[in-house]
DNA sequence: CGGTTCCACGTAGTAAATTTACAAATCGCG
DNA sequence: CGCGATTTGTAAATTTACTACGTGGAACCG
């Protein structure tokens, strides 16, 4: 964000420059919202500095910068720095979570590869059979994984349990494809179902950090590699990733799969529609 | 977003102002780099004009104005409004399905109501016992539940077949809690079982849509009400904002049991970290 | 059907804010 | 200590947004 790399930057500008920068980074709110001359006031500086600094940062002026810096702080969560108030706790945590997953989303957004992606569809979409693993945590993205292929129009298996699925992954052969999950990608009973998986010639797409003894055993890897924060709440909303890329998969599937697929599924959606109560244990 | 409450209100302005709007939903990007001068040529009216639309908008006046445009741009999907091209179907996919689920939430952060939130957690730090009672999507959302607030140190139980939570149900007493999750709010099972709690005193929190069946019986109300866009893949990023409502409510849960409890809480992470292996089926 | 009134829009002028040009001051270096 | 370079401030210029006013047209009433 922009806040960091003024932050960044501090080192290298001059002197009153940096009362500036001081300036912007202690009230970022008011300083979109008050013109040039409040702010050079502020950080008692004159006004052709503001420029200046705007200038060293990159950009084209005044104007340029405060849009950027708007951007930005949209993105940030509201009030993050500030001290929660002991009076309005819920606000805060609602706050703070919605925040810390929408963060958690965007650097997915960033960071996710296509490429993969793709290579993963590639597969899936000529796979004859579909399984996914995962445990605990990832057991639960994994029970998620198979009713959003099934609302897809593809029917596919989840195993949530270590003895179940190695048994499951001794069973296929080539043509076969598993998508393993694992949110920390060292879980041993997932590697050693995988490696029976692959023995069998099965492929294995892994939703897994990078670097870790799972995602090297991937025919193909998404690596899901989450900027954890300091804060206790992260590995919480890290799970949303795992969740969104499965989304992906599925959306993504259903569309190669051709437009007759896709019909399929609008049809669904509109026969669910109509008959809420029909089927509403599916639903829920 | 802005420029959704732009297109909707686009009836209500004058004929002048209507050239303006269907000139910034034509360009929005070029317009926030640009000045109200070139705006006004672009949209073939005068600048005055211009000002005008903004005030309309509810605005001060055309710098307000664009830089809260700039801000939902910036909260926007980029190249959202691009045709997919067909040789980066993947890259497409990404960013349209994290660009929707990051709105999701956005959404779920402006009008999640504190509130309510506060009046949940109160009844749920009191409660003897506390089940989630959830079916189809709405059960992974359940049983995710139910390993998250165990992790924060609070054992709870998730039902997500309608005939054992209707028994269940059936055994509650005063003191006792139910969480009903649904994303419809009409299913028959689900309400029946809730009518059941409630009948022996526990109290039933809902997550739910408001005016929903099931959103009527609730002791304490959760309204989860998303914008439905005209896309197909809105409601697969529904279930986003449930499962971070839940993450709400177990950090919310384990913060007001106490201290100790987040200590608890820490302790456990840490000890997780230490001993990865024997720890990972947990984990995941 | 003609006239009056009101609303919408644009023109032109004004105020404000940002940028440029230039001069003073400060700092580093010989 | 003095010279050059860099940094900072002052003041003027230019761009930009806003206000006041007047004109045109449409609707409404007589």
């Amino acid at each position: 964000m922009l806040l960091d790399s003024i932050r960044t930057q501090l080192d290298s500008l001059s002197k009153s420059e940096r009362k500036v920068a001081l300036a912007v980074l202690e009230r970022p709110t008011q300083t979109v919202s008050q013109n040039i001359t409040a702010l050079a006031r502020h950080a008692q500086v004159s006004e052709p500095t503001v420029v200046r600094f705007c200038r060293t940062l990159g950009y084209d002026g005044w104007h340029e910068f405060k849009l950027k810096l708007a951007q930005g702080l949209a993105l940030a969560m509201p009030g993050m720095n500030e001290q929660p108030s002991q009076d309005d706790l819920a606000a805060d945590l609602v706050n703070k979570i919605c925040s810390r997953s929408i963060n958690t989303l965007l650097d997915l957004r960033n960071n996710l590869n296509p490429d993969a992606v793709q290579r993963a569809l590639d597969i899936l979409s000529r796979a004859n059979k579909i399984e996914f693993y995962g445990q605990g945590t990832s057991g639960i993205v994994a029970t998620d994984a198979q009713h959003k292929f099934f609302r897809s129009g593809v029917p596919t298996v989840a195993y949530a349990d270590p003895a179940i699925h190695a048994i499951a992954a001794s069973l296929l052969r080539g043509g076969d494809a598993v998508v393993a999950i694992s949110q920390r990608g060292n879980s041993a009973a997932l590697v050693r179902s995988v490696k029976l998986a692959r023995r069998g010639g099965a492929d294995v797409i892994v939703l897994a950090p990078s670097g870790t003894p799972l995602a090297d055993l991937a025919t193909v890897l998404i690596p899901i590699d989450l900027i954890f924060n300091t804060d206790p709440y992260t590995p919480i909303s890290a799970r949303l990733a795992y969740l969104v890329v499965i989304d992906v998969l599925a959306v993504g599937l259903a569309l190669q799969r051709g437009p007759e697929f896709r019909k399929k599924m609008q049809n669904a959606q509109k026969a669910l529609q109509e008959f809420d109560m029909q089927f509403d244990s599916f639903i829920g």
